[in-house]
Formats: C-alpha cells, sequence, structure tokens
DNA sequence: CTAACATCAAAACGAACGTTTGAACTACAT
DNA sequence: ATGTAGTTCAAACGTTCGTTTTGATGTTAG
C-alpha cells in the first residue's frame, strides 16, 4: 500500500537507462522508445511511473540533487559548528561546496562519472522547465555557500563574490561534463590517467584526478586580484594556509 | 561586380534567425518551420541553401569563428613578434585568446552576445557532429596556445596546463553561455549593471563587464599554486605516492 | 533572348515523436 | 474463489519532424 515494491524494480531501471542516454545524447534526442527498450520495459511505462519525459528528467536529478544539497548543508553546519563565529577560510567552504560534488563521481552507486557528466551538460540546457527545476533544487544551498562566501571574504565586493562564483561553476560544470569538444585539449589526459592506479575503474581515477586538479584552479581564481578599482583589497588573501 | 548581391540577404536573414532561435531554443528544439517562418522566407529555402539542418548549424559558427580564430592567431603571432625570443607572460596569452572572444560580445556585427551565448551553450552538446566539427575548427587555434602556454610557464607541468586551460575554457564558456541556470547566483548582477553606464545596449555593457571580472578570475586560476599530491588529510585511501 | 540561378507556394513524403487507450496480468486481503 | 488495486502490455493516436518535389515567377549575366 504505502511502499510497493514490485514499483522499484521498473522504475529505478528506468531512471537508471535515462540516467545514461540522457548523458550520451542529450534531452531532445533521447527518445522515449530508446529508454523503454534499453531499460527493457514497456514503452508506457515512462508515463505511467513518471507522467511525462519532462517530469522523468527532473526525477533523474531529484533522486541524486536532494541528497547532494543535503549533503553540502551538512558539511557547512559541520564547518560553521566548528569555527563557533570565526571566520570560515574559502578553502574549506570550496572543499564543502565542490568536494562534496566530485565525490560523487567517484562513487557509482550515487551515479559515478555518468551523472556527473549529465549534470555538467544539463545545467547549460536552455529548456525552461530544467531552468525553473535546478533553481528550486538549488536556491537554498546557493544562498547559504554565498553568504558563507561573503563573511569569508569580508573585504571583496559581494558582487565581486557572485561573479566568482558564477565562474567556479561553470569551471567545474564543463569540467564533469567532460564533452571533450576540444579533444585537442584533453588530449594527454586519458593516456596519463591510465599509466597509474588501474586497480579502479577508469571514471573512478579520473573523477579523484579532476577533483585534485579543480580544487586549486577553483581557489586560485576566487582568490585572484580584483579588477583595476580596487587594488588594496589584494591584502585580504594572505596564504593563510597551505591546504592548497 | 562580385556575387554578393546574387547571393542576396536570403542566406544571411537565415543564419542571423538561426543564430537566434538555436540559442533561445537550443538545436534539437530548433525546428526548420521556426526558422524558415521567422526569417520569412521559404521553408526549402535552408536546404535548398545549406543542404541540411546540421550544415547550417555549422554555417551558423563557421561565419563567425574563422574570423575569431585568424584573430586570435594574429594576436598571439603579435605578442612572439614583440617578445622576440623573449617569453610572454600569461596574462598577454589569455587576453590574446580571451579577450578576443569576450570583445565580439561587444559587436553586435559580430554577432554580438547572441554568438556568444549560442558558442557556450554548443560547446557542451553532446552531437557527434558539431564536436567534431568544432574540434576541427579550434585544432590550429588550441595547438598553438597550448604551446605558447607551455612556453611562458616552463616549471608547470604540461599535463597541469592543459587542465587547466580545459578549466579556462569552462569558465569562459559558462559565463558567456548565461543560462542562468541558479538566478541565484546571479541575482544582483543585471540590477548592479543597470546602474551604469546606461548609454549602450544592455548586451554590450553586459560583454564588457564579463571581460573586466573574468580575465583576472582565469588569470588567477592559471596561476595558482600546484597541488600537492600527499596533502590528503581528511581522506586516506591512496597510500600509493608514486604520482609523479 | 537565352540560360542559369534564386525564390516562392503548396503539397506530400516516410519516419519518428510523446502520449493514450483498454485489455490482460499479478498480488493479496477477504 | 473473488474483488480490487496496481502493474504491464500491444497497439494505436494525432502531431511534428527534416526533407523532397513540382511548377511557376522573378532576377541576372552573357
Amino acid at each position: 500500500m504505502s511502499d510497493q515494491k514490485t514499483t522499484s524494480d521498473t522504475r529505478e531501471r528506468i531512471l537508471d537507462v535515462a540516467e545514461r542516454l540522457f548523458m550520451d545524447n542529450g534531452y531532445e534526442a533521447t527518445s522515449m522508445r530508446a529508454i523503454t527498450s534499453a531499460a527493457e520495459v514497456n514503452l508506457a511505462a515512462v508515463n505511467y511511473h513518471f507522467g511525462s519525459k519532462e517530469a522523468l528528467l527532473c526525477e533523474v536529478f531529484r533522486r541524486r540533487l536532494t541528497w547532494l544539497n543535503d549533503q553540502r548543508l551538512q558539511a557547512l553546519d559541520k564547518l560553521e559548528a566548528q569555527a563557533a563565529g570565526a571566520p570560515i577560510k574559502p578553502s574549506q567552504i570550496l572543499e564543502a561546496f565542490f568536494g562534496t560534488l566530485l565525490r560523487m563521481g567517484e562513487d557509482p552507486s550515487l551515479g559515478g562519472m555518468t551523472f556527473l557528466r549529465l549534470l555538467g551538460r544539463t545545467l547549460t540546457e536552455p529548456a525552461e522547465f530544467i531552468r525553473t527545476f535546478f533553481a528550486g533544487e538549488y536556491a537554498q544551498v546557493i544562498d547559504r555557500y554565498k553568504r558563507a562566501l561573503f563573511r569569508a571574504l569580508p573585504d571583496v565586493p559581494k558582487a565581486e563574490i557572485v561573479w566568482r562564483l558564477h565562474f567556479m561553476l561553470g569551471a567545474m560544470s564543463y569540467a564533469i561534463a567532460g564533452t571533450d569538444v576540444l579533444q585537442v585539449v584533453t588530449g594527454c589526459e586519458v593516456g596519463d590517467l591510465a599509466g597509474e592506479a588501474s586497480c579502479d575503474d577508469p571514471d573512478t581515477v579520473l573523477a579523484r584526478r579532476l577533483a585534485e586538479r579543480l580544487m586549486p584552479f577553483l581557489l586560485g581564481g576566487l582568490r585572484a586580484p580584483l579588477p583595476q578599482f580596487h587594488e588594496e583589497a589584494n591584502k585580504q588573501q594572505e596564504p593563510s594556509s597551505k591546504t592548497v
């Protein structure tokens, strides 16, 4: 009555297949028939369980994003509790926000790199229902982290922080999308990785390497000198730690 | 005279309309009928002039990208000539690559922000024909700039530079896409801008502000401290330190 | 004038799309 | 066994897609 376990099998299989196909082909280019036949379920199953193709895409994200943003909020709670009123280091804030996401790429049970790539590619889709869905899913966590960054960087104009948060999200989004539109850029990347740690699957290794490289880049961008009109703000970014 | 009058404005009108509609709705969600009726041309005109919808998209990009990447190569040529063998500053390289692009956003005759947004959104599209098209268009210029960065940063491992070039492209791509998936992030952005220079159209102002903010961020990310491969304090699951 | 190109309206093409329908099947409480 | 609610199924629905065709009209250059 309350929770049908007969439901779970078909539902989950659809969600898993949809996640992969949306990632491979994009939302518009993925047909219901491709999804249902790959999931080995009836064509009508998606509309029965989710209502529509749009609702399916939202559910694909919801089952992972709710958990993710919950983790992010908990991580920030923990940081603020530890700080006990003292300012939190920007590197810790970035780690809580981006590290929590990137660690999903190492765990296939959380969607792994498939979900990360899908997320990165979908964040730039212009469809209205996607934009409003993401806006709702992210509203709380973005607001909390924005305020945390304001407090961590009191000498930086708030508008500047917002811009840089935008840029950081972009760098991450594009990096996890990994569309490799310019294969020239990545080129040596994969071969470079394959040489080492071959115990884990390539996606897990990639996720770890990505985090190692991306976090310092983001922090460097966040603490870059401000554009001309505010020169004296440079001193607020003392090398207070070697965490990077 | 020349034949540019024979190939009258039908071609250009299709390209202009397609550029805007592809930007607004994405490639898959934009129909030929929407394009031709908005351009007030016959439905068959696209297939007559370009051959197919795919070829139309490629032509939309080609008419701007060949010029852009030409400018980029010339800018790098000029830098290298001025340096006369001496190392070029990374900031100059970034200015030549990203500044040349961002300046297109201020010039409506070069596509303006419409083209920039379209470019940012299309760079993450998974469709195969798009990926191979961009790979061909960008191969030369990426290779030149990659080598320039290698020379400008001789102490940084080449693989690291490639990663950071990737991140910089991502930050720029997402920033110019401006999909605002998380409106919370931008929020004050537009209102902030509207206060000042209201003499130009909003898109031109936005492009200028974007460049002012993005370039320092990219440079800060590029020059961030390198990751330390054994700094794992909170997570210890990689005992091997054989990383190069 | 002629020939080649460009544009048009209209219609049609087959294919693929998201969605709906109504019957058949399953599980389980009574 | 029977009723009921939830699930699956094959088949069809109506629409829209990219593309092609036909034939007529306008434009331009040799």
